[in-house]
DNA sequence: GCTATTCTGGAATAATCGTTCCTTTATTTT
DNA sequence: AAAATAAAGGAACGATTATTCCAGAATAGC
């Protein structure tokens, strides 16, 4: 019936990821992402509407990602700590590999939340909501089998865990060790027993 | 000779810092600017060159000022690890006052910093060296005095109590319980003895 | 062949960007 | 009063912003 869509939706979609992850949404120009995607003015309007729309897919579809990752580990069947370790694990993995320093896109985005509209604020939140909730479940998890001491107050080791978590993907921005920042990864566990 | 200039400079810069760390660089337009200023356009150019060179300035300042907050604190003759501590608590007391959930000037720059000039990665680089060797060296004071065990890498501690830091920073600007980000500092504590 | 859809490429829009410049008014010191 | 500087306000700059639109070529199924 019709010309079929030439571009492939993934690659394109990765594409501005990297864009959207390394130079951030304001920084980014509409010349700069079409480039960069290696698409038409006409094709790109006609298929995601607008910059700001996209940003959201964009953001969106890399939160589900993680979330993917995160559920992969989870049904490895380790135990609960070592699950979170592992989680960190991966986590600082996936952000080192692909281009250097360009951190985490979440976290970035987050900085950049202020100014940024109401869906990705909400994206933004939700991610922190799901994360920190994972992670106080896993806890709890490790508390009842005696990983974890169970006077510890689960809500705040969770909430302690996430802010380390995005602390270390800010730091791959700067540090040069790659090796320095895995090792703190330690020494944040040993903070949990 | 002549007439003197009628803006405050503290005044002036301490909003233009406003400005910045609520909404970054690059979505920080002129106009916004010199409304929250409060100055003229033709003041604010023969005063402070251009927008690069006036965010700059105030990155600059932003650090001097939080330098000169950690070294009232080591003036109080704390102990390594207390002194550790301290930098830590009203570090996370000072962006919490003020505006809301803007979270930290120099975190929110680290993340916009691939867009930024030379001049400003280099003030956050250096930013980051500091701040770890600060860290480390209180961390070797701490050990030779037995607070912290010798045999632990001091140079990872820095890195992961920077780290930290970072991350908390970013926490509180999505995070609603104020009590649990700073119970986390305790948390974080108790990885170093 | 016909129709429908997508492609590329570029023109054109209106808005906004940072910056420069000019004019007028105000305030200081000599 | 004169000289010097700074203020505010606004016009104007060219560049760039995101977005819309159009023309023509390409490719699929009927």
């Amino acid at each position: 019936m019709a010309r079929p869509r030439a571009f492939d939706m993934e690659t394109v979609l990765n594409r501005a990821t990297e864009m959207f992850w390394t130079r951030g949404y304001h920084a980014t120009s509409m010349d700069e992402l079409l480039k960069h995607m290696k698409l038409s003015r006409a094709s790109f309007y006609t298929n995601f509407t607008n910059k700001e729309t996209l940003y959201q897919m964009v953001l969106e579809r890399y939160r589900n990602t993680q979330s993917g990752v995160i559920e992969r580990v989870i049904s490895l069947g380790l135990s609960p700590l070592e699950t979170i370790k592992r989680i960190l694990t991966v986590g600082l993995q996936a952000d080192a590999e692909g281009a250097t320093n360009r951190g985490c896109f979440m976290v970035n985005s987050t900085s950049e939340m202020e100014t940024l509209n109401e869906d990705v604020k909400e994206i933004i939140r939700c991610n922190q909501r799901d994360m920190e909730g994972l992670f106080e479940q896993l806890i709890r998890k490790a508390q009842e089998k005696g990983e974890i001491n169970p006077s510890k107050n689960a809500a705040v080791l969770a909430a302690y865990i996430f802010s380390y978590f995005q602390g270390v993907k800010l730091s791959s921005m700067t540090h040069e060790n790659v090796e320095v920042l895995q090792a703190t990864l330690d020494v944040m566990m040993g903070a949990l027993v």
